[in-house]
DNA sequence: AGTGGAATCGACACGGTGTCGAGGTAGTAG
DNA sequence: CTACTACCTCGACACCGTGTCGATTCCACT
């Protein structure tokens, strides 16, 4: 098991030891390079594999098709998201608001800097049913995250009941995932970056607390 | 101008007068069939005109590509979006709760009867500028609506000063639109469809008018 | 009967995807 | 220093969907 195995789902389709590699690795660079560039839909195979130094036929050993380069892509960010994310909720009755703030902006940070990658996926989400699945999964755990916190607030008299807490996690989630694809993409109505993750915040500690100021534990 | 210019914005060809109107109406109502069955990305032309009862070259005399046929039927359901948004915002101090529920259980309405539409213009948002900009046009001119809203509230000392109202504006529409997405396509974590506009109206509520209890005027 | 524009479609060119088979190349074992 | 083997590479091909062109038919109104 000395190199095997090395991309996450097994989307590439090397398993071997040597310069293979430095291929795939030119494959995934190239790929955020040009995405930042121009939409998926305008990148073809070919532009992939000459980016890389190979033919359009060599690309194909390498991946199985246009799509799972994006998905290894996903897969890398969404790793790096959960890493930021790490134990801000289990820690929230240090200081609510500060928490939950933390969590809301390392989120920010981590998709604004690979927003293209999110661009990328958001517009294959359409068409792509991989690219769907494994979205839904991130935002899932999210969701049981945050619905998880909410229930341990109320638990501890900092929070007043009220909507069932899953479906007030989904909302908000729902909410940061749309609010911030419009501000890193600039498609349709946006918050100001600099503002997005306040504005997000209240809208959060309003909902969950309604009103009252979060005590601390 | 008989029979002129029938399409809203110029987005079908017709500019005259008999039989060929059947053809449109037949391509547009093939179009919803089939978007009721399977994604548009696996819808061709073909289908299209097969379904209309004509040949692929024939259906460029009648649209100038798949997409505008999309477009179309976009325009359709936004205009009776619109209408069924009616007037309830400028009525909102008659009685706030009931208003805005209003509001939002018609948008809910009437997004839920063309939900196909709704599933495929997402699919090509990412795709196609067009539907990119129509939609952004959608969303601005509810987010307008909903920030005067606000302020009216904030002006009449219902609601209590906080965000600004565009961007508190901005994050609740753009929840509504993810929420209703993900309930209506079953894509990623959703809310269930007989609950959606009570966990909606709660968060717009408590963010709007921050715990208080709206008051009529 | 004849003219003009609406409507129709066969045939074509194009561009992108994915596959196949025929190579090269580099280590390793005899 | 051969020859075997698994990795790696690519030219050529088949396929599919889009959009266009030019020829043709149909019909309404001279």
């Amino acid at each position: 098991m000395t190199a095997t195995a090395r991309t996450p789902g097994g989307r590439g389709r090397r398993a071997a030891r040597s310069t293979g590699d430095d291929r795939q690795l030119a494959i995934l660079a190239t790929a955020e390079r040009l995405l930042a560039q121009r939409p998926f839909g305008e990148i073809s195979v070919d532009d992939l594999a000459r980016g890389a130094g190979i033919s359009r036929p060599t690309f194909y050993f390498y991946f199985p098709s246009k799509d799972a380069v994006l998905l290894t892509l996903l897969d890398r960010v969404t790793e790096e998201a959960d890493a930021a994310a790490g134990d801000v909720l289990v820690r929230l009755a240090e200081d609510p608001r500060a928490r939950w703030r933390e969590l809301i902006h390392r989120f920010h940070e981590t998709f604004g800097a690979h927003r293209a990658v999110v661009r990328a996926c958001a517009e294959v989400r359409g068409t792509n049913a991989e690219v769907r699945r494994l979205w839904a999964a991130v935002l899932e755990r999210w969701v049981q995250a945050v619905e998880a916190a909410v229930v341990a607030e109320r638990r501890r008299g900092a929070a007043p009941d009220g909507l069932p807490a899953r479906d007030l996690a989904i909302a908000l989630t729902s909410m940061n995932e749309r609010v911030w694809y419009a501000t890193f993409a600039a498609d349709g109505p946006a918050v100001a970056e600099r503002d997005v993750v306040d504005v997000l915040l209240d809208v959060w500690l309003t909902s969950v607390y309604r009103g009252a100021v979060p005590p601390a534990g």
